[in-house]
DNA sequence: AATAGGCGCACATACGTATTCACGATCCGG
DNA sequence: CCGGATCGTGAATACGTATGTGCGCCTATT
C-alpha cells in the first residue's frame, strides 16, 4: 500500500508544521520528485513548470528539509570546526588568533554553500565526537591542535578511518592528514632577523621549545637558525617553555631574571605570551625598547594597543581561513591535496625599538 | 515487498559505508528497532540486550544518523547562531565582546546535548537563511542585531511564524521576540555617577543616541539620569555618533574638538570606541586621565592593555552565553520565558582618574 | 502518414532511524 | 491451575527528499 493513497493527496492539515514537497506538487499539478527536481536546478524540468514550482514554494515559504536532504544525498553540505584548548584556568579564553580566523572560516564556508558546526574541545576529552560518522558533516578542520605527539595516534585514526579532514598546525614529515600552517621556521628567522638587524645580540625566547606545541619549537628553530647565520650560538638558558598564555609569558620573564641572564631581546612564541612579558617587564623596572626589544607573533588585535606597541609576525588569518575550508572541501571531493604553508609577514612597531640599536 | 527481504540480512557489503543500526540488528541477533531503543536508553529493553547491543556498536564504531535520527524525531538537536556585523570596512573584525561569548554558548550547547551552527550575516543580506524552517536547527540565537526599527518587521515575522529565537540586546518594551541583554541604562548611570564621583562635571558621549543602536541609546539615558540626578543637564553639543569601531571613536572626538566644547570625561558606549578615543586624545596631547577621564563599555580583552588601562563596564558573557542557550531551550520546549536584563559591572581601571579628581 | 527520437514527467523506491502497535512469554495471585 | 497483568521484542510504517526507470506525447524526418 502506497504511503500516500492518490501520491500527491497531502496529509497534513492546516497545522503549523512546514510544508512539503508534496504539498507543493499538490498545488503545482505535479508529483513531488518533479519539485524536487525543479528547485535542484535539473535541467530535465521545462522552465516553465520550474516557473510555477518556484513561485508556489516561494508564496510557502517552503524549505527543503535539510535532515531528509542530507539523509538521501549522503552528504550533509557542514563542516565542523574543532577548537582545542590548552586548559587554561580561564574556561572563556580562546587564542585570539583562532578566534580571527573564524571569521574568514565561517565566511569561505557560507560562499560555498556550506554550513559550518562548532564545538569547543578539551584536549584531555574523548573528542571521538565524530561529527563525520553520524553524518552531521562531511568533514572536520582543527584548530589549536598543537599536543601533535601525544594525539598523533588519534589522528591516525581519522585517517585510517577516511574520515576528511584539515587541521592548522605546524607541516612536519611524516604528520598524519593534511596540515595547513604559516611558515614558522622562516618566520622565527625574520623575527630574530630584525631583533640583529637592532643591534641585539643575547635573544631570548619564551614558548615551548619541545614538541608539545611544534609550532611554538619550529618558531624557535627559525630564531636560532637567524643567529647562527650571525655567527651567535643560542644560549639554551635564554630560552623558557611557556603555555600559551599571558600568565605564562609573565613567569617567564621572572624565570630568566632568577637565571640571571644577560638578555637584550625577547622573540616570544606568541602575542599573548608578549603581553604577559611586557607586563612582567614593566614591573621589573625594564624598559621597552630601550632595555629590552621584544617581538611577538601572531598579530592578534591587541597587539597594536600595547604600550609600546608589539612588534610581531602577522599570519593572514583570511587566507588561512580560506585555505583551510578549500582544502578540506578538495579532500570531500575525492582530489588529491597537499599541505599548505602560508607566509608570515613581519609587523615592526616599537616594541622592538629603532634599527639603531639599543 | 519489503525493503529489505528477511529483514535483519544487511545489504551493505564490506565497503567503507558506515554500518547502520541494521548491522548493529543483525550480530546481536535482534530486530533493528530493539537497537534504537537500546541506544536512546528506552528502558522496555533488558539490561542485557542493551549491554550486548552497545558493545557491538562500540565495536563497530557505529554512530546514529544524524540526519535520519533528526528526520524521524523532527527535532535537530542543534542551535543555530547568527552574527550580524555592522558593514565595517575590515570584514574579518568581528565585535569582540560578541567573540567572548561564542566560548560560552558552545560550551552551554554541549553541555546540553546541542550542536551549535554558526554564521556570519550580513545586515543588509536577506537572511531569510531560515535554519529553522529547513528542520536545520531547532532554533536561533541572534547577536550584534542592533538595527532595531529597522529589521523590526523581520523578527515580527520569526515571531508570526512561530521561530524559536532569542536574541542579545536591550530589553525594550514592545520588541519583538525574547531579549536578554545587559541592564544598560543602570550601568549607563553606574559609569557617569563614578565619572562625576571623581569631580567631573562636563561628561561627552560617543555612540549612537538614536534608536539604531538601542543598547547605546540606553546607555546614553543612563549616563543622563545620573547627571540629572546631580543636578546637571546633559549638554547635547556633547554627544555624538558613533558606530562601533575604533575610527569612529577617533573621528568623534574629532568632531568633538571641532565644536570647541569644553569637556573633562568621555563615556564611550563600547571599549572599541573609546581605543579609538584614546589614540586620538594622546594625538591631541590630551593626558588620559587629568585632561580627559573615559569609562569604556563591554570589558573586551584588550581593555586592561590600553594605556592608560581603561575603565569599563564589564558585561557577564559567560552568564550572558548561558542565559541565551536555556531560555532558547525553555523557549523550543514550549515553556512561558521572559526577557531577562543581566547586571553590568564597573571596573575601574586607570583611565577614569582617582577620586581626587583632574 | 508512419516512425524514430527526445523531452517532460510520474512511479516506485531508497536513505536510516524512531515509534506505534501487537504479540508471545513470563509471572503472579486467586 | 488459570486469567490477567507485565515485560521484552518484532513487524510495520512514517519522516521528507532524491534518483533510476520507464512511459506517453510531441515533433521532425522519410
Amino acid at each position: 500500500m502506497p504511503i500516500r493513497e492518490p501520491m500527491n493527496e497531502p496529509i497534513r492539515d492546516g497545522t503549523k508544521d512546514r510544508p512539503t514537497s508534496f504539498d507543493i506538487a499538490q498545488l503545482a499539478g505535479v508529483s513531488q520528485p518533479t519539485v524536487s527536481r525543479a528547485l535542484s536546478g535539473n535541467p530535465s524540468v521545462s522552465e516553465a513548470t520550474r516557473k510555477r514550482i518556484e513561485a508556489i514554494a516561494r508564496q510557502l515559504n517552503y524549505k527543503v528539509d535539510k535532515n531528509a536532504s542530507s539523509l538521501r544525498r549522503r552528504q550533509s553540505k557542514t563542516l565542523a570546526l574543532l577548537f582545542f584548548e590548552d586548559p587554561t584556568p580561564d574556561q572563556s579564553l580562546i587564542n585570539p588568533f583562532f578566534l580571527a580566523m573564524l571569521g574568514s572560516l565561517t565566511r569561505t564556508c557560507a560562499l560555498r554553500g556550506y554550513d559550518l558546526l562548532t564545538s569547543f574541545q578539551q584536549l584531555s576529552s574523548d573528542w571521538h565526537v565524530d561529527y563525520e560518522d553520524s553524518h552531521r558533516a562531511d568533514g572536520i578542520i582543527l584548530l589549536g591542535y598543537g599536543d601533535f605527539e601525544e594525539y598523533r595516534a588519534r589522528l591516525e585514526q581519522l585517517v585510517a578511518q577516511g574520515t576528511h579532514f584539515v587541521r592548522w598546525g605546524s607541516p612536519q614529515p611524516g604528520a598524519p592528514g593534511t596540515v595547513i600552517g604559516c611558515d614558522n621556521v622562516r618566520s622565527g628567522e625574520a623575527a630574530a632577523a630584525h631583533l640583529l638587524a637592532n643591534g641585539r645580540r643575547r635573544i631570548g625566547f619564551i614558548g615551548e621549545a619541545s614538541s608539545h606545541y611544534p609550532e611554538f619549537e619550529a618558531r624557535y628553530r627559525g630564531a636560532c637558525a637567524a643567529q647562527a647565520a650571525a655567527g651567535i650560538t643560542p644560549d639554551p638558558l635564554l630560552q623558557v617553555d611557556a603555555l600559551n598564555t599571558q600568565q605564562a609569558g609573565h613567569a617567564a620573564v621572572h624565570e630568566l631574571v632568577r637565571r640571571q641572564v644577560d638578555l637584550d631581546a625577547l622573540f616570544c612564541a606568541s602575542d599573548t605570551i608578549a603581553i604577559g612579558a611586557l607586563a612582567a617587564l614593566a614591573e621589573l623596572g625594564l624598559k621597552v625598547p630601550e632595555d629590552v626589544a621584544i617581538v611577538g607573533f601572531d598579530d592578534i588585535p591587541a597587539a597594536s594597543l600595547t604600550h609600546p606597541p608589539l612588534t610581531t609576525i602577522a599570519q593572514n588569518y583570511l587566507l588561512a581561513g580560506e585555505t583551510l575550508v578549500d582544502t578540506l572541501l578538495r579532500l570531500i571531493r575525492g582530489e588529491a591535496v597537499a599541505s599548505v604553508t602560508l607566509p608570515g609577514k613581519l609587523v615592526v612597531r616599537r616594541s622592538s625599538g629603532s634599527a639603531l640599536g639599543r
